[in-house]
DNA sequence: CTCCCGATAT
DNA sequence: ATATCAGGAG
């Protein structure tokens, strides 16, 4: 099959799984939304949104984050993982939002990619949740697990997966495909132990039609 | 490529 | 015990 039918098909049948697919962080502003993307490296959505519940609370604006005690902030952030690493980001960044753009997180791919721990993953989900600005397909785990076991890409760095994404999925469908990706691979396509059996595009995958 | 790194599932 | 979780920097 013709993989641009095959992502069609695929698209078609995750939506009607999971009407409701969205992103799963809580944020109610860009600046919340980018902390939240920094923080959520190799971490579950669940656990930053409960740390950011508290940490959205104890600092408000980028001015906040950029006089923030880096030991302090690193410790508020402890359980998210990779802690020193991301309070240093974070701090960074937007101490680079204060100075250059009045506090305010940029609405450019280019701005976003200067900031210390954002790549084309983070700045495109920035971008896309808080500005509706769809310049690319972010690059998750899921999205790259699944678009590798359905067969619809080969490469195996994250940029180069994200170019062949956006060769195949229509357009208007980039904001809402990674979602469906991540849905259906936190519920049925698991990293370790995928359950092919309850999978509706099992017929589409590579990974499953090989093995069967 | 390695390092950062806590919490959970298997 | 080990793999994995909305990655990115050096």
């Amino acid at each position: 099959m013709d993989v641009k039918q095959k992502v069609k098909l695929v698209i078609e049948r995750l939506k009607n799984l999971y009407p409701d697919a969205k992103i799963a962080l809580k944020f109610e502003n860009p600046l919340q939304l980018l902390i939240s993307t920094i923080l959520s490296a190799q971490c579950t959505d669940e656990r930053v949104n409960e740390v950011t519940a508290k940490l959205f609370q104890k600092y408000r604006t980028a001015e906040d984050f950029a006089k923030a005690s880096l030991e302090e902030l690193a410790e508020d952030i402890k359980s998210t993982g990779f802690y020193q690493q991301k309070a240093k980001y974070i701090k960074e960044a937007c101490q680079i939002l204060v100075e250059k753009y009045n506090g305010e997180v940029p609405k450019t791919m280019e701005a976003l990619l200067e900031l210390p721990g954002v790549a084309r993953k983070t700045a495109n989900i920035v971008l896309a949740n808080a500005y509706g600005i769809v310049e690319g397909i972010p690059v998750d785990t899921h999205v790259r697990r699944l678009s590798q076991r359905i067969g619809l890409v080969k490469a195996n760095q994250p940029e180069k997966i994200e170019k062949e994404l956006m060769e195949i999925v229509p357009k208007e469908e980039w904001f809402i495909f990674p979602y469906l990706l991540q849905a259906h691979g936190r519920k049925v396509c698991l990293a370790r132990k995928p359950k092919c059996e309850e999978c509706v595009i099992k017929d589409l995958c590579d990974a499953y039609t090989s093995k069967n």
